[in-house]
DNA sequence: CAGTGAGCGAGCTTCCGCTTGACTT
């Protein structure tokens, strides 16, 4: 039995530590938090001061039995859990859960798994701070009492569905969701007229060189854009002026969880939640540190071994040092920036995983290497005929440093034309030279409203309101999603066409030409849910919405933490309004139906509802108290309450059709995701290429059912179970089908499979579910670009 | 590859943040 026992969070932490420590030091972990609010009831006495009731969940009893054995056994008992307000509560919960005194029992903390680091906090313990660990109680308690206290009041006054939610971090993620989805069906395009000028001109060499200019302002008209084509008819250019100016560019800082998300899915296209799973196997095989942190941060030790990487690999013009500072407030800093163990690149099996540890691999180089520098020039091309100019910008890279290994990616937003392509280098000009004009354009732009959040991007966004950490970011996202209040998916672009006038020869030419626009990947989009609860809250919880909560009540833990504030002062001043709008919300809110009304039937003069049903959005055409039953029908994916048209709901009933009984059983018809489809007696009839589901008829579905039986009848060998397992005759051969799965037969079989019987059946599927399958076909190739 | 859809009411759901396996396919 080991002398000490020092208690940390992580396994894979408790592992390297106790090499470190030695054979004195039993290090264990105690996988985070190890209690918390009961979870069955509010968990929380609120006339009493806010008093928790703490319970050592289920799935944490093993470990909690397990550490109590050892705490009695041992001399002394280290609690080294992370230096943040969580950390510092679980050690608090370990004191209580364990039988240690918090006023005596020693409190570690160090921020680099690192032998220095870790024996100088093994000299210079302290004791658990009882500020800190209130300021996380207090944070744990108000997101209970707002999650636990507005969630009942979407299930009153929500009129659609079971297990709505709200919360401090969710609700705020999907109103963001929500804001950016209106503001982008609010946004009106406007195009204008972007000029690019083609010149040849003779390099030093005397060779001719083709490189663009870039017109004045952008024409607001094709009219303007015309008067200056026109303008420029029979004109000769020169070069007016030439700048070269010297620029830089700097490394981006390592990573932290969330950077890493976002850098993942922009050149990886992985899901953050992909992203950390890749990263804690990094981390558990010891390839990087630890995945979940908000600091930029690099150890002593790493630093000096980046240094060595750099130097020996590159040379010493490509080493920087550099220290990075975090730009946010919010940011706790218990561990360092994410960055790989060894500072030589390491090997990593499985392709994906590679491929994230190459990435931080490189950016972590990249962070401590010299800038790159470039040479920036811009000439100006003056028109004999317009007092307009033209510019030529050129870019010549004098020194990579940094870029030899790594460039960050840009989002969407901070893009802000769709045609900014990498400036080249333009060929050496003198001023007065004479330019050749090859092509001048017009080319008509529009303006694009802001992109939709990817899950990165959310998650960056919430990074910046402060909402959320960095283990909670990839669970939130999931969350959302889980509740039907988000829906990640692609949007089909749309066709546009736009216009180019061409100056050439001296002659103006105007030509049409399409574009795709529009078209995103792995967007989240709001559901008509989302978009109700939102509404919902923001109407009567604005405060608990506003973007600023967070950072708001953030400011107030930070004064208990500081000793500044009484933690259950601070709840009851949250509470008390926040109850009453709780308590005026209950009595006095309608139920929300989230109905839209879209107009009348021409035909009938019906009214037609959009509105949230049982099963989710959809549209309604009569009433139930109508003498005729109301007609319902689903909205498409792509469709929502709020923006669906009366056109587009009248196109909805068109289908699916009822043709009529054939054999006292319905035949309706539809358009599925395989195409159009007949149903009759639960089987699906694939239409013909040439029948049309809006107008095909009885008569010519039943021969389709005709075929298809002779055919099902033809194949059929043999039938168990009420067709639950049917012996069938294949083009390779006989086999075993039971529900979507096929089976083959065992060789002694194939002679004669009418001869099976049950039990042969059934012990054919457990040999082949006790062995299963070789492995799966190849992968498909990705299609040709 | 579906359609379902009233209103009532019983009985249910829910938060954020810290950590990993134990499950099944």
């Amino acid at each position: 039995m080991a002398k000490n026992l020092v208690i940390v969070e992580s396994p894979a932490k408790a592992k390297t530590i106790e090499k470190i420590l030695g054979s004195d030091y039993d290090v264990r972990s105690c996988f985070g938090h190890i209690r918390d609010l009961e979870k069955d009831a509010m968990g929380i006495d609120i006339n009493n001061n806010f008093k928790p009731k703490y319970i050592v969940p289920e799935d944490k009893e093993k470990v909690v039995k397990e550490l109590k054995k050892l705490a009695k056994d041992t001399q002394e008992v280290w609690l080294a859990t992370d230096e943040d307000r969580e950390g510092e509560a679980i050690s608090w919960h370990l004191c209580e859960v364990l039988g240690l005194d918090p006023y005596s029992t020693k409190r570690i903390v160090f921020h680099e798994i690192t032998k220095p680091a870790i024996e100088r906090a093994v000299l210079k313990p302290r004791l658990v701070n009882m500020d800190l660990v209130h300021a996380q109680q207090a944070r744990r308690i108000l997101d209970r009492i707002v999650g636990f206290e507005l969630s009942p009041v979407l299930w009153r006054k929500m009129s659609m569905r079971n297990s709505l939610s709200a919360g401090r971090v969710q609700s705020v993620a999907v109103r963001l969701i929500v804001e950016r989805e209106r503001e982008i069906n609010h946004f009106k395009s406007v195009s204008t007229f972007k000029v690019e000028a083609y010149f040849t001109a003779k390099d030093i060499n005397g060779k001719s060189v083709t490189f663009k200019a870039e017109g004045p302002s952008r024409f607001k008209s094709v009219e303007d854009a015309e008067k200056f084509l026109q303008q420029c008819v029979g004109a000769s250019y020169s070069v007016r002026d030439i700048q070269v100016k010297p620029a830089r560019k700097t490394p981006a800082a390592p990573f932290t969880t969330s950077t890493l998300q976002q850098e993942a899915s922009r050149k990886l296209g992985y899901s953050v939640s992909k992203t950390m799973l890749l990263a804690q196997k990094l981390y558990e095989s010891g390839q990087i540190t630890y995945m979940r942190t908000d600091s930029v941060n690099l150890s002593e030790t790493a630093m000096t071994d980046l240094k060595a990487a750099i130097v020996n690999n590159y040379g010493d013009k490509y080493y920087q040092e550099r220290k990075f500072k975090n730009k946010n407030e919010s940011a706790q800093e218990a561990h360092e920036a994410i960055r790989p163990t060894y500072a030589t690149n390491q090997s990593v099996d499985d392709a994906d995983t590679r491929k994230l540890y190459e990435l931080i691999w490189k950016r972590t180089l990249a962070s401590q290497m010299s800038d790159a520098e470039l040479e920036k020039t811009t000439a100006k091309i003056a028109i004999s005929t317009s007092p307009e100019e033209l510019t030529a910008n050129g870019e010549v890279m004098k020194f990579d440093g940094f870029l030899k290994l790594y460039l960050e990616g840009r989002d969407e937003e901070d893009v802000a034309d769709e045609d900014d392509e990498q400036e080249g280098s333009l060929p050496l000009l003198a001023i007065k030279q004479q330019l050749d004009l090859r092509e001048m354009r017009a080319t008509e732009r529009f303006s694009r409203p802001a992109p939709r959040y990817t899950e990165a991007s959310l998650v960056k966004k919430l990074e910046e309101l402060g909402i959320g950490r960095p283990s909670t970011y990839a669970p939130t996202i999931t969350t959302v999603q889980k509740r039907g209040y988000v829906e990640k998916r692609d949007k089909e672009g749309i066709k546009r066409t736009f216009r180019i006038l061409t100056l050439k020869n001296d002659q103006i030419k105007q030509v049409e030409d399409q574009e795709n626009t529009g078209a995103e990947k792995s967007k989240l989009f709001p559901t008509d849910l989302g978009m109700i609860v939102t509404d919902f809250l923001n109407q009567y919880f604005n405060s608990v919405m506003d973007y600023n909560f967070t950072a708001r009540i953030e400011g107030e833990f930070d004064e208990i933490a500081n000793g500044k504030k009484v933690w259950n002062n601070m709840l009851q001043d949250f509470y008390s309004p926040f109850h009453k709008d709780v308590e005026n919300t209950l009595e006095n809110a309608e139920r929300v139906k989230g109905e839209r009304q879209l107009g009348v039937d021409e035909a009938t003069g019906k009214p037609i509802v959009a509105r949230m049903g049982r099963y989710g959005p959809m549209i309604q055409i009569g009433k139930v108290e109508d003498e005729e039953k109301p007609r319902f029908a689903k909205l498409k994916q792509t469709q929502s309450i709020e923006t669906i048209t009366l056109d587009e709901a009248m196109e909805l009933f068109r289908l699916p059709r009822n043709l009529g009984q054939f054999e006292d059983q319905d035949v309706t018809v539809n358009i599925g995701r395989f195409g159009p489809y007949a149903q009759h007696d639960k089987q699906f009839y694939s239409l013909k290429k040439e029948m049309d589901p809006y107008t095909v008829e009885l008569d010519e579905i039943a021969p389709l059912i005709a075929e298809k039986r002779t055919a099902k009848n033809e194949r059929t060998i043999k039938v168990f179970e009420k067709e639950k397992i049917q012996v069938l005759k294949g083009p390779y051969g006989p086999y075993l089908k039971v529900g979507l799965k096929n089976y083959k037969l065992p060789k002694e079989k194939l002679e004669h499979p009418e001869a099976l019987t049950v039990e042969e059946c059934k012990a054919i599927i457990e040999e082949a579910k006790a062995n299963p399958p070789k492995k799966k076909a190849p992968p498909r190739k990705k299609k040709a670009e």
